[in-house]
DNA sequence: AATTTGCGAAACCAATTAGTTGCGTATATA
DNA sequence: TATATACGCAACTAATTGGTTTCGCAAATT
């Protein structure tokens, strides 16, 4: 099964629970209590992020505390940084311009 | 239609297409050669990342460039920035440290 | 001990999606 | 002008996904 963190944050429900849970950690019962959702589904998403160890659980009695695994979003944002370099010295103003002349030469 | 950076960033060919385009425009074709697809495969990727706009298109000719948006990435950059603070500032040991008291108050 | 509560897992369904095939159209080339 | 090339679009298929229902199990409550 291909579960990556991408894969992950593109559901805005799951997007809603990693919001949820970043500032504390809490059962799939709480959650689902804030979305328009039963607990099965949430349970559903949970598993999801779990398997790509965006979350982790911490069992508690009968209950599973869901966790963020903060440092994973981390993985995220090393994907961004070879983009950020672009964005951030204007590379792509010049490779626009690059391709301009190119488009002219060809003419 | 639901398109939003983050969908369009699960898909691991469309994140491949991002990094090839990212240094270069390229032509639906060009960037078909570079993986194991068709051109028509390409070219709805290449719908969905122009739809959300991390992709424009510059026609010369009867060609088309895909050009990478760079500055929509930073969506996914505003994004993570909510949770850098916590795995910066080491937040979410503290909040370890109070759930932990907090599970040892309920005995 | 019997019941309730919190949960995951499996079976199922509807919607979405990635990919293919087969068009039509516009631009370039012979 | 006829043909080849570059492309988007629509119809179709197979796989995936979000969600529901139902079940069983373990922990808590009565």
């Amino acid at each position: 099964m291909r579960r990556d963190v991408f894969q992950a944050i593109a559901d805005p429900t799951r997007r809603a629970i990693i919001l949820l849970i970043a500032s504390q950690a809490m059962t799939p019962n709480a959650i689902a209590e804030h979305f328009d959702t039963t607990r099965q589904a949430v349970s559903k998403h949970l598993r999801v992020l779990t398997e790509c160890e965006l979350v982790k659980q911490k069992q508690n009695g009968r209950e599973i505390y869901y966790e963020l695994e903060v440092k994973k979003m981390k993985d995220i944002d090393k994907w961004l940084d070879q983009y950020k370099k672009i964005w951030e010295n204007r590379f792509n103003q010049l490779d626009n311009l690059l391709l301009t002349i190119k488009k002219q030469n060809k003419k």
